[in-house]
DNA sequence: GAGCAATGTGTCTTCACAACACTACCAAAT
DNA sequence: ATTTGGTAGTGTTGTGAAGACACATTGCTC
């Protein structure tokens, strides 16, 4: 406890959140299946940081390198650093024996959260994956290391600041409905919301554009398609605005 | 931009408020006089972290090592990790190479801020500040390093939990009167609030307990003194309670 | 053309918040 | 003993946001 640690790793991490209209995904990789243990050794992509490069950056590189996508909404939530955070699970010990030079040495994380639209994209398996796939995040119970509790945390920041911006429109197609909007509320929160409410509330606020366009080719009434106003809301925040809660 | 970086050294940063009942104040070291550079050498406490120490015991390290004190509220504000974030300043850099034997290494940091009550230690000067002290955080204009972003990300951060959370007991002395509480949340919030209103709001929460005795010797009627009652303050937050701002 | 499935709409009530001014009390000075 | 200065302490009213709540509409499918 009194020698000076000079030199850990340091990491990034990226929880990677996405809607298909129905739930919230996350966006998980299989770093390397060990036998027995596939079930815990899903992980939420990330990768070491470079030598000139800032954490942001190192971040939305993880993320170009396994999406293919850039520009895409990018929070930090923290940084994770016990000394034992990768070593804990026998699972993940094993692991870090069968691929590591140095299987004991430190590796402390900064971890970020992103929304993308996930129709835009598939993820690739890249040269830190054998695969990747979305799961919903209501069935991920265990991750490799400690990547269930980051993905709790940037859960919660998620639902912590969506309140105050309305950030959600990152998780949808640039053309939404109401429904679909409300529903992704819904997903956030884990709870039902009134419709009308909702409706009166989130078109009070003067962000949204009504498209005079309709849903086609839906088995029902179709329903108006809205995109969302940058210009105002930049107006909007610029003024200030706390608390779009429901 | 290629090469992995596998060693930055990781310090951690605590930007440590007060409150003397008349303002908000932050805590300071001088981390070395350079001549000539005096303005822009204040910094915030921090160290870096020991080999088996999890980061939020290093904070804590460095909390009691400086202030004596312990068991006093901590919380991360996030990593800091521009590569150039030590370098940017030439004052900076001029002490750096005075200091250390690699002054272009990269430092990344992990920054909490804790609340501690003012009048409960004096600053000791420890080994890592040749004096510490305490400056109003209104006064504070510039700080080595990324320091002052530092400082304002933590301020940021208080305002929003401060909302959520009671935690300004903890700046507090344990009696308090309501006018002592009223001012902290002005100071905090750095704008003018309603005695009327925020008293209501404030007993509405039942968090206080009124302990029946009066200031003495104050020079015009004497308040009540409360305390915070942590019974009542868990059962509410089990019960969820967002937004008590003002 | 009947049925299905989701859209879209309005009112009332309740609650929280903002604005606002005066009296009560203690100590110190005269 | 009286005055003065300074802070403590208290209630009401108006306004706006939020929650609860039910039914008619539309387009597609069969």
């Amino acid at each position: 406890m009194n020698k000076k640690e000079l030199n850990p790793y340091v990491s990034v991490d990226c929880v990677i959140f996405g809607f298909d209209l129905e739930q919230l995904y996350v966006l998980l990789i299989d770093s390397g299946s060990m036998e027995g243990y596939k079930q815990s050794r899903m992980a939420v992509p990330g990768d070491l940081i470079y030598d000139t490069e800032n954490l942001d950056t190192a971040a939305r590189r993880v993320l170009k390198e396994l999406t293919g996508i850039e520009n895409i909404y990018l929070e930090q939530i923290g940084a994770f650093g016990d000394p034992d955070r990768i070593g804990k699970k026998a699972s993940d010990r094993k692991w870090l024996e069968s691929i590591r030079a140095m299987p004991e040495a430190r590796v402390i994380t900064v971890a970020y959260y992103s929304l993308v639209r996930m129709p835009n994209f598939n993820p690739k398996a890249s040269s830190f994956a054998k695969s990747a796939g979305w799961a919903p995040v209501s069935e991920v119970h265990d991750l490799a290391f400690d990547h269930y509790e980051i993905l709790q945390s940037g859960l919660e920041q998620l639902k912590r600041k969506i309140k105050i911006q309305p950030i959600g429109f990152n998780l949808l197609p640039e053309k939404f409905t109401l429904s679909q909007l409300h529903k992704l509320y819904e997903c956030i929160y884990d709870k039902a919301l009134d419709k009308r409410n909702f409706r009166r509330k989130i078109l009070n606020l003067n962000i949204l554009t009504n498209l005079d366009e309709k849903q086609i080719g839906v088995p029902h009434k179709p329903s108006q398609l809205f995109k969302f106003n940058e210009e105002n809301y930049k107006k909007l925040s610029e003024e200030g605005f706390d608390n779009f809660g429901f």
